[in-house]
DNA sequence: ATAAGGCCCTGACCGC
DNA sequence: TGCGGTCAGGGCCTTA
């Protein structure tokens, strides 16, 4: 699933490919992928459109346009963004297509259809609810206690609420939680300043360490699975010291890893290490 | 304001 | 082999 690291292995890897890249026709199978504007005004709109600027916000890619529109790409669960050969059929979980002057097409694929996509003058609107951008100045260990400060809600939960923290999801937020040595039921107002500040760190640092391998690729099957825009997988997934680990010796400890569900997500921990 | 639950979706997987 | 049921989960919406 594309979370912060996967979305900005996106952005930095699709830059080449598209930059200076002019769109042509535009079609959408499935029109519930088009946020906004409706399909016909979308279809009008980005064609003749440049793709300019290359940028991230969360997990929102920041595709910008020569005409100062962006267009914004939220792959949720399983989509996919790839450029391929104009000669490319379109499979069943190809929603939109958009013919680009490279004699290329930029295929938007996504077997669940939670993906969403916003063609927009300005793009805050969509943002507005994000939380502090992580590996940014604004967020802060300050800042990111504020936030907690009165919460009666795990941790867990407050992880992955986007208000907290932009771009956190299930996999780094397990990640970090351990490394941080925090247990993720523990109620987020409830942490001690030194654990926030642990945790404001170790978010960070599995963010950074995510980016450097180019996410974490962890899917049964290619079509679920994050790719990068070449098809090529991550490798994150081999640093993963928690996620997807139940049952298996802990890093550190050596007690096996735990699973238990928060806030409807699947939570992986080491109960020894984490209290 | 916060917290919890439902919804959208379909591939993978399990049991029979 | 095939079928029905269950699970996964980001963000948004509704409910309490």
């Amino acid at each position: 699933m594309p979370e912060l690291p996967e979305v900005e292995t996106y952005v930095r890897e699709l830059t080449p490919l598209l930059a200076g890249r002019r769109v042509g026709a535009a079609q959408v199978f499935w029109p519930r992928t088009i946020a906004a504007p409706d399909v016909a005004t979308f279809q009008t709109q980005i064609i003749g459109q440049e793709f300019a600027t290359f940028g991230r916000r969360g997990k929102y890619m920041l595709l910008g346009l020569a005409s100062g529109a962006t267009l914004i790409v939220h792959l949720r669960m399983t989509g996919h963004l790839q450029v391929e050969p104009a000669s490319v059929t379109p499979d069943k979980h190809t929603h939109v297509m958009l013919d680009l002057d490279s004699g290329e097409r930029l295929l938007f694929r996504d077997a669940r259809k939670f993906g969403r996509i916003w063609l927009v003058d300005d793009s805050a609107p969509v943002l507005a609810r994000l939380g502090p951008e992580p590996l940014s100045d604004d967020f802060s260990p300050g800042g990111l206690g504020a936030l907690l400060a009165g919460r009666q809600a795990a941790i867990k939960a407050l992880l992955l609420d986007q208000t907290i923290v932009a771009g956190v999801g299930n996999i780094y937020a397990d990640e970090a939680l351990f490394r941080a040595g925090i247990h993720p039921l523990r109620s987020g107002g409830g942490l001690t300043e030194v654990e926030v500040v642990r945790l404001y760190a170790a978010v960070c640092a599995v963010l950074a360490d995510g980016i450097a391998a180019a996410g974490s690729s962890l899917g049964v099957s290619s079509i679920q699975n994050y790719q990068r825009p070449s098809g090529a997988p991550g490798s994150f997934q081999e640093q993963h010291r928690v996620f997807q680990r139940t049952g298996q010796p802990c890093l550190v400890c050596g007690a096996p890893i735990a699973r238990i569900v928060v806030a409807q997500r699947s939570s992986h921990f080491c109960p020894h290490c984490q209290k």
